[in-house]
DNA sequence: TTCTGATAATTTAAGTTTAAACTATCTGTT
DNA sequence: AACAGATAGTTTAAACTTAAATTATCAGAA
């Protein structure tokens, strides 16, 4: 049986060599892919925790008062209708809890209750630990690199979207 | 409203400088789920096509005499029962058929149709195309760099896997 | 041959995700 | 006040995704 990576590198060697946009973006969607892959399982075995959940409790960790529903879409870019129902299973589970907001009738703070912010602090400690063991090949250098790729597209996209007027 | 460049850096803010890991994989995932986001976009207005059947069909289109489930699956790097479902929505439009093989009666082969294959090469123009733009900042010194980082971190997953006899 | 373990693919149940439609509320304008 | 358009969040239907259980088949050993 052939490894991931064995099976990757035969699909590279079918992608044409000038086609650097096609070839980049193959190995950046099968990088994350198998990073994502790790934090899965680690979440799932040591806390029987889906990637979702966490990460939806970890934006909530990052602020101090919490933040809405509509925010919490657009930090974790997802729809709001994804954010709804994730919301509502970690309601379900005593980890988070909505409020009310006094000057808009519409609209939910979500904050995390003790339980929530005790278990987030246990797995974030496991999850930067994967991440480090993960990342520690790499020098600063192609950190900065790396870095200053991302920005670059992101910038791109930007670019795009404003001009056809799609926001969000 | 604040645009989700903006939001992303606001998010940044909160990580601090030393998590070099989380940082990274912070902006790798960001940056990736912008431009998947691109890609559905083309895909949906243009074609009406979802990404993964897209990404289905470029699979079939990179092998010549098509491959089985199962390595579609290794392929993709996404579950089998991920892949039955796909490639029988993909079948009932007719834009694939499944095949039994002759050596193993467990296994099929998928291919695409006349049709499939025409409709997946004027998708694969938009694809590239829109690739190429979104990249199209990017210096010669940057692929390798980013190309090395993620050979890395595949090395890294692929030693792990292996320590922890969980392969595939 | 017969048994055993492995493999190919599907099925199942639960959860995630999306786009679009919808409800309720807000905000600014007249 | 009354209206119009925008916004916050939910709901809906369909599709995607996963892990685990299941079925059918294969391949090697006794």
């Amino acid at each position: 049986m052939a490894s991931p990576l064995q099976i990757f590198e035969r699909k590279m060697e079918n992608i044409p060599r000038d086609k650097d946009g096609l070839r980049l973006w193959l190995r950046m969607v099968a990088c994350t892919q198998m990073v994502e892959q790790e934090i899965r399982f680690m979440l799932r075995e040591k806390f029987a925790m889906t990637l979702p959940r966490f990460e939806l409790l970890a934006a909530l960790d990052r602020v101090a008062d919490g933040i809405t529903m509509g925010e919490l879409s657009r930090w974790l870019m997802v729809t709001k209708g994804n954010i709804t129902g994730i919301a509502e299973r970690l309601s379900e589970d005593g980890f988070i809890k909505r409020q009310p907001t006094p000057t808009d009738r519409r609209s939910f703070v979500v904050t995390l209750t003790p339980k929530g912010r005790k278990l987030f602090k246990e797995m974030e400690t496991e999850y930067e630990r994967l991440l480090d063991d993960l990342f520690a090949e790499i020098s600063i250098e192609d950190f900065d690199s790396f870095t200053g790729v991302m920005a670059k597209v992101k910038d791109v996209i930007e670019t795009l979207r404003e001009q056809q007027g799609r926001l969000g």
